[in-house]
DNA sequence: AGATTCGCCTGAGAGC
DNA sequence: TGCTCTCAGGCGAATC
């Protein structure tokens, strides 16, 4: 499932490949994903267009064209985006395949349809689009002095709170999980009970598990693939999802699992308090 | 108004 | 074997 890790793997693989490229032909599957797949923009403002960027802010993928128009993805749960010959068949839950030149095709495949495609014009502003998300962890805005203030007068779960776009973008499930073990917090505190000194580990650790999480190509769970296809390895050094029963690997104790805002929680009652 | 739950969606796996 | 049920989770809407 892609979050942050894996959104920047693919953004990295997926760079050499497409910057450069002139889009031709579109295609789409015509059944919507979490918006609807917008045909006609797509035809409007991508045909013809070369691609100058690609780059990522939190989980969507940003690619920004030489007309000014940007392609956004979101990959949602299951989306993949990779690059393939043109006459390679279509695969099962391919929504989007863009020509390129050289006879290759940009392919959006998402099995579940969470994700989401939206062209931006280029009267559009990005800064717009994306109003809503906080800053990025791996950025000096996601600070301490940040956290305390975001989090006062707020007494929502440590977990919810990192999970939560508004306060800080790119946070899933998983990693938000490994973060609080790394920092040794309870996923239940209420972020107005963390001190300074916490919040610290928050940030240091979550930058140092997400970075960890890159250079391993992601976490390949629910079959996640870069651009090139290829899986990553990060999943093998998880240290609490999806391990409830097994023994904690910094003090031993079994690592539990149960349900926090409908969703599964991993922690070591032993090292996170 | 802040916190939680629901619903979207498909496929894997469990249980009968 | 083949059915039904549960679970997985990003994220916005609905509800508590």
């Amino acid at each position: 499932m892609p979050e942050l890790p894996e959104v920047e793997v693919v953004c990295q693989g997926l760079g050499p490949l497409v910057v450069g490229r002139t889009i031709g032909r579109v295609r789409t599957s015509g059944l919507p994903l979490r918006l609807p797949v917008p045909l006609a923009a797509l035809r409007r403002w991508t045909k013809g267009a070369l691609v100058q960027e690609v780059r990522r802010r939190g989980k969507y993928l940003i690619l920004a064209l030489d007309n000014q128009a940007r392609l956004v993805f979101h990959l949602g749960m299951t989306g993949r985006l990779g690059l393939f010959p043109a006459v390679t068949p279509q695969a099962k839950h391919d929504h989007l395949c863009l020509g390129l030149d050289e006879g290759m095709e940009l392919r959006f495949n998402d099995t579940r349809r969470f994700g989401v495609i939206q062209v931006l014009t280029p009267k559009q502003e990005e800064g717009e689009f994306f109003s809503a998300l906080g800053p990025d962890p791996l950025l000096p805005e996601f600070s301490v002095a940040y956290l305390v203030e975001a989090a006062a007068r707020r007494k929502q779960p440590l977990k919810s709170f990192l999970m939560d776009s508004r306060v800080v973008v790119g946070i899933g499930n998983i990693y938000a999980n490994e973060i609080l073990h790394e920092a040794g917090l309870s996923p239940l505190r209420p972020v107005n009970q963390v001190s300074r000194a916490e919040w610290q580990r928050v940030v240091t650790k979550g930058r140092a598990v997400l970075k960890r999480a890159i250079a391993a190509g992601g976490s390949s769970i629910s079959d996640f693939v870069n651009a090139s296809g290829r899986p990553g390895y990060f999943q093998l050094e998880l240290k609490v999802y999806g391990r409830q029963g097994e023994p904690c690997r910094r003090c031993g104790e079994a690592i539990v699992k149960e349900t926090q805002a409908g969703r599964a929680t991993y922690s070591c009652k032993g090292c996170q308090r």
